[in-house]
DNA sequence: TTTTGAGTTGTTCGA
DNA sequence: GTCGAACAACTCAAA
């Protein structure tokens, strides 16, 4: 029996990243089956060329990942070991220092992320140590998925039928409950060392009422959403932003919190069960392939943070007018539901997904700001930021992604308010000086009469602004210039 | 190889 | 107010 063996053998590494979870984790499961202690590492990499320092937003969702990680950890009777670095040197180093035989890891897939396990690994191997990376944080590996001739797919649909046909989605792995460590332990730092925590201002203070980082909160909102009334209309409500209609997983699944794999089955398990009606559970399913999609993108088309996959729209002529700009981060562009997502986004470090559409239209089509300003905002303050969707729905919105939409397709954020925050709830929530208008203006405060603007208490570019352009002059210049790249 | 069918998320115009 | 057509033609995937 392996954890009969002495604990003088040489120890296994387990190097954590976007995995923090005891449920189903692949690479964790294959630490403790080399029947040795296992020693837990996370290497925060603030230095290495390529790779995107880790968002604000992010920053602050770590840290409580990480403290709530290590307490069920050392629970477990494991020990997890802090670094700050290179993990290129100091993987290999820490392994070697410790007598490890074999290292342990989730992979992950932008080109950067690639590079850097792929040095990680032959530096493993140059010591002698056995280096093994695992399948954890999606449903199919990249290059599991091809066209029929072998190619990879840039049409959405497709992609999804293949998947349904598949049904071959591995179960989930037993939750471990026991990771015991080396009895004793190399140098570390602690999360206070590494400052993750914004002070002066502390603008992440409200984040901790509409979240719960780690595994426990992750699960938690996972079973209350399922049986929820609002999820199992998820078909049409998870378009609604003043409604519970997505499941708001998203940094949980970035931080690898809960299994896909795990949300998958339990998916299917409650449709089985007629918890969960049949239509709305295929439709919340295909928004992980959707993810997957995005990941898949990444792996096969490095460089698509930087360079658009339609090749002609390298030429596109951009405004990029910094006070446009600015007036979009802060929500101050006049139009509500804009504003109330860019306010939302800023508050609680997430936004809708229906709203992240419209302000990334308006950004893009409305401002002619090129959509790497909005990709890189979205880093800094979403606490889901991850390169594969954040980078894949962007290119998406601005109509130079793969299965973009036509470049004619110009969300008007007046209708688009009014179809998908009827009554306006949303837009009070967050842009409270609008709160006392009625809703037939709660989407076109300009279009109100002066009586009842008054009554509402609002003035027109004094405690609310005015529309920053005009949406049907800005959409008649922006299929100009889409015609002038075609 | 060539052909055929189809493509997340929309808006506007005019009958 | 509602509805269908036009937007403009391109790329992808499969047969």
């Amino acid at each position: 029996m392996p954890y009969l063996l002495p604990m003088t053998d040489a120890p296994t590494l387990l190097w954590l990243r976007q995995d923090l979870r005891f449920d189903d984790n692949p690479a964790m499961r294959a630490a403790l089956d080399e029947g040795q202690p296992v020693l837990c590492l996370y290497v925060l990499d603030e230095e290495t060329p390529g790779e995107w320092a880790l968002g604000g937003a992010q920053r602050w969702w770590l840290h409580h990942s990480l403290t709530n990680f290590q307490a069920d950890l050392e629970k477990r009777g494991g020990a997890l070991i802090l670094r700050r670095g290179d993990p290129r040197q100091i993987v290999p180093a820490l392994a070697q220092k410790i007598g490890a035989s074999s290292v342990h890891w989730t992979r992950r897939y932008a080109a950067w992320q690639v590079d850097t396990d792929k040095a990680v690994k032959e530096a493993l191997k140059a010591r002698g140590i056995n280096a093994e990376s695992h399948n954890g944080g999606l449903l199919y590996e990249p290059w599991e998925i091809a066209t029929k001739t072998g190619g990879t797919y840039r049409v959405y649909t497709p992609y999804w039928k293949q998947i349904q046909a598949r049904e071959d989605i591995r179960p989930p792995l037993p939750r471990v409950n026991k990771l015991p460590a080396p009895s004793s332990l190399p140098d570390r730092d602690t999360l206070e060392d590494w400052n993750l925590l914004p002070t002066r201002p502390n603008w992440a203070k409200s984040f901790s009422e509409d979240w719960a980082p780690g595994e426990k909160g992750a699960k938690a909102r996972w079973r209350a959403w399922l049986k929820s009334k609002d999820a199992k209309a998820y078909d049409s409500l998870r378009n609604r932003p003043d409604r519970e209609g997505t499941s708001r997983l998203s940094p949980h699944l970035h931080f690898g919190e809960i299994s896909v794999v795990s949300l998958w089955h339990d998916m299917q398990a409650a449709v089985a069960a007629h918890d969960f009606p049949a239509d709305d559970g295929k439709v919340f399913r295909s928004e992980l392939v959707w993810r997957e999609f995005s990941h898949q993108l990444t792996f096969h088309q490095p460089g698509m943070e930087e360079t658009p996959l339609m090749e002609k729209f390298s030429g596109f002529r951009w405004d990029n007018d910094k006070a446009h700009l600015r007036a979009w981060q802060q929500g101050l562009t006049g139009y509500p539901i804009v504003d109330a997502g860019m306010r939302q986004l800023w508050q609680t470090g997430w936004m809708h997904n229906r709203v992240r559409m419209i302000v990334g239209s308006f950004l893009v089509k409305d401002l002619l700001v090129d959509w790497r300003e909005g990709l890189k905002w979205f880093w800094d303050t979403l606490l889901d930021a991850d390169p594969a969707n954040n980078t894949a729905s962007w290119q998406w919105i601005a109509g130079c992604g793969a299965d973009a939409a036509p470049f004619f397709r110009i969300f008007n954020p007046t209708t688009q308010g009014q179809k998908f925050d009827p009554d306006g709830d949303y837009v009070r929530r967050f842009v409270p000086e609008l709160s006392a208008l009625p809703k037939k203006y709660i989407h076109a405060p300009e279009t109100a009469p002066p009586l009842i603007l008054k009554e509402a208490g609002v003035k027109l570019g004094e405690t609310y602004p005015l529309p920053i352009v005009d949406h049907a002059i800005a959409r008649k210049e922006a299929l100009a210039r889409y015609e002038a790249i075609k």
